[in-house]
DNA sequence: GGGCGGTACTG
DNA sequence: CAGTACC
DNA sequence: GCCC
């Protein structure tokens, strides 16, 4: 009780600002969307009872004074872990804040009963801060012992560990390797949809329940897999076989012809098409064919491929998480300056946990500008770019939006040029700025830690009211957005994207609306999954008895779904 | 024989 | 529009 | 590549 008091006394000391607000928006509250029994069915309801009472309600944790909290959680560290922070980087913020508090839904429940908002009683403050800092002092073993056997199974997204076979992780790497040559090396047009089947099938041979073997029984229980079918089962029993290798997989690597496809598409903005032009018209074998072709005048690329061709060698690298956190943190500051308040999440592998990532993914949205809310200014983002690019962070662009000024002359791209000569840039036709691009940008930036290479760093601006949906689709995997579309596609007819759920009847009416990823998880009755567990066979699991009283049609579409889920790749 | 995600940017 | 890209 |  003292503690709690003499935290009030201090944080209305200090700010007396805030105390005299308190009148009008008295509470500043987030509901941490987590804990069974914490439903957003039920935080919806809390949320608009604590609006009506005048309450402020942030879906930006690090805003909030009250952090409402379910019982179900019970260690700062589970807390963290789902803001993917680490528990000292949360634990430094509450300490800095003092005037934080985690608080308990009961808390919530009182303030409705008694139809006002009043200040947290003592059991109403949760316990996994309070009692934390209070154990510092003491020892830290007897906290971790303490927090280990906390309800694991209070968030349902720990799914039971399947026992894994040797023999099928290695088959299954074999069908990984095998989508990623059809991938990376595509001489027909459907080489793109077998490196997609393989890479299905690589997930699902690494988590079956049964061992693959070439007996007949086992095989024909393979064949009734979806999924499985000829061509795929006599690969399986290549792997199997003395020699252990799929013959296509040697095929491929020998390939010339499929190798200089590589090359070409390794270049940024060549696709299959440009490749194939650029091996059989342009007879070029490697990028140093292309270089030397562009230097003797004998070939013309777009801008945009030209710096695919400046900085092959850069996008090839990848970086890790630190230099993308380094450079986010330079958007962060760009963006901040012209746009108080507005908010910057790392996304892509990063946010999936990756130890290393190929490009920085940065998702802008702005919280309380009115003007970010349901949609976007048309310059504010090109605006952020040029504020980037007046500092010198960045070396290329590859898309060009309303509001940029800076960069748009080829001279300035001689100036960042490494493998491109100045005759190049110049006959690249200068961009006309009548587009209406404001949303998405793509760049080269020159690295913060090795400032002469080059990343890839993607900017995507986004209205508030999106966010969640941008968040989940800019989170990925590719594989993962794509089977909750089809999902949302065949068991609802709803239409998914990074702006929202959309009827698909007339593919424009917003069917429902998410604050949070976890939102669109429920909407869709399906299983929710943290960031890093989205690149998993098993990443999209349909919430049990969803089923009761469908018709036969939706459990056909569910039986449907069999075949797309478990997207995945084994590493 | 058609479908296999939905969207944004360039030229 | 096709091509390429983003996850 | 597989599925409808």
């Amino acid at each position: 009780m003292c503690d709690n008091h003499r935290d009030l006394n201090r944080s209305m000391k200090n700010n007396n600002k805030r105390a005299v607000l308190q009148a009008d928006t008295p509470f500043i509250v987030h509901f941490f969307p987590y804990g069974q029994g914490f439903t957003a069915k039920r935080r919806g309801i809390l949320e608009d009872n604590f609006r009506r009472l005048q309450a402020t309600i942030v879906d930006d944790v690090w805003q909030a004074k009250y952090i409402v909290i379910s019982d179900a959680i019970r260690s700062l560290s589970l807390v963290a872990k789902r803001l993917h922070v680490s528990e000292e980087q949360l634990k430094r913020h509450l300490d800095e804040n003092n005037d934080i508090r985690c608080v308990y839904p009961k808390w919530v429940d009182s303030c409705i009963a008694a139809n006002r908002l009043t200040i947290p009683g003592r059991n109403n403050y949760h316990t996994i801060y309070n009692v934390k800092r209070n154990r510092d002092e003491n020892d830290d073993n007897v906290n971790d012992s303490r927090k280990k056997p906390a309800n694991q199974d209070n968030i349902n997204t720990t799914k039971p560990k399947r026992k894994k076979f040797p023999r099928n992780l290695d088959v299954a790497s074999k069908f990984s390797a095998l989508s990623k040559l059809h991938k990376t090396m595509p001489l027909l047009e459907d080489d793109h949809w077998k490196s997609y089947q393989f890479r299905l099938v690589a997930g699902r041979i690494a988590n079956l329940d049964f061992e693959v073997d070439t007996d007949f029984v086992t095989q024909k229980r393979l064949r009734s897999i979806t999924g499985f079918g000829k061509s795929i089962c006599e690969k399986i029993q290549e792997c199997l076989s003395d020699y252990g290798t799929v013959r296509r997989i040697h095929q491929f690597e020998n390939d010339n012809n499929r190798n200089k496809m590589k090359n070409m598409m390794d270049i940024w903005g060549v696709g299959r098409v440009g490749a194939l032009d650029l091996i059989s018209n342009q007879g070029c074998k490697t990028i140093h064919d292309v270089r030397r072709k562009i230097c003797n005048n004998e070939l013309t690329l777009d801008r945009n491929q030209l710096v695919g061709v400046d900085c092959y060698e850069d996008i090839q690298y990848r970086m890790d998480r630190s230099e993308v956190e380094s450079l986010a943190e330079i958007v962060r500051l760009a963006a901040e300056t012209l746009f108080p308040g507005i908010q910057v999440y790392i996304m892509g592998s990063y946010r999936r946990g990756k130890e290393n990532c190929g490009d920085v993914d940065i998702h802008l949205t702005h919280p309380t500008d009115p003007s970010f809310a349901r949609t976007i200014p048309n310059d504010a983002l090109g605006r952020i770019i040029d504020e980037l690019w007046k500092e010198g962070r960045i070396s290329m662009h590859l898309t060009f939006l309303c509001g940029m000024e800076l960069g748009l002359d080829y001279k300035d791209y001689q100036k960042a040029s490494q493998n491109v000569p100045r005759e190049a840039w110049e006959r690249t036709k200068i961009n006309p700025l009548h587009r209406k691009s404001n949303a998405f940008y793509m760049g080269c930036a020159f690295s913060p830690i090795e400032p002469t290479k080059r990343r890839r760093i993607d900017i995507k601006l986004y209205p508030y009211r999106e966010r969640a949906f941008a968040t989940l689709y800019f989170t990925g995997n590719g594989f993962f957005n794509r089977s909750m579309r089809v999902w949302a596609d065949r068991r609802f007819n709803w239409k998914l994207s990074d702006h929202g759920l959309y009827d698909r009847s007339d593919g424009k009416t917003r069917v429902r609306e998410a604050s949070t990823e976890r939102d669109i998880f429920d909407h869709l009755k399906i299983v929710y999954r943290e960031p890093h567990e989205r690149d998993c066979w098993d990443a999209l699991e349909p919430i049990e008895g969803n089923l009761e009283g469908e018709d036969e049609d939706l459990k056909l579409t569910e039986t449907d779904f069999k075949n797309e889920d478990n997207y995945a790749w084994v590493e």
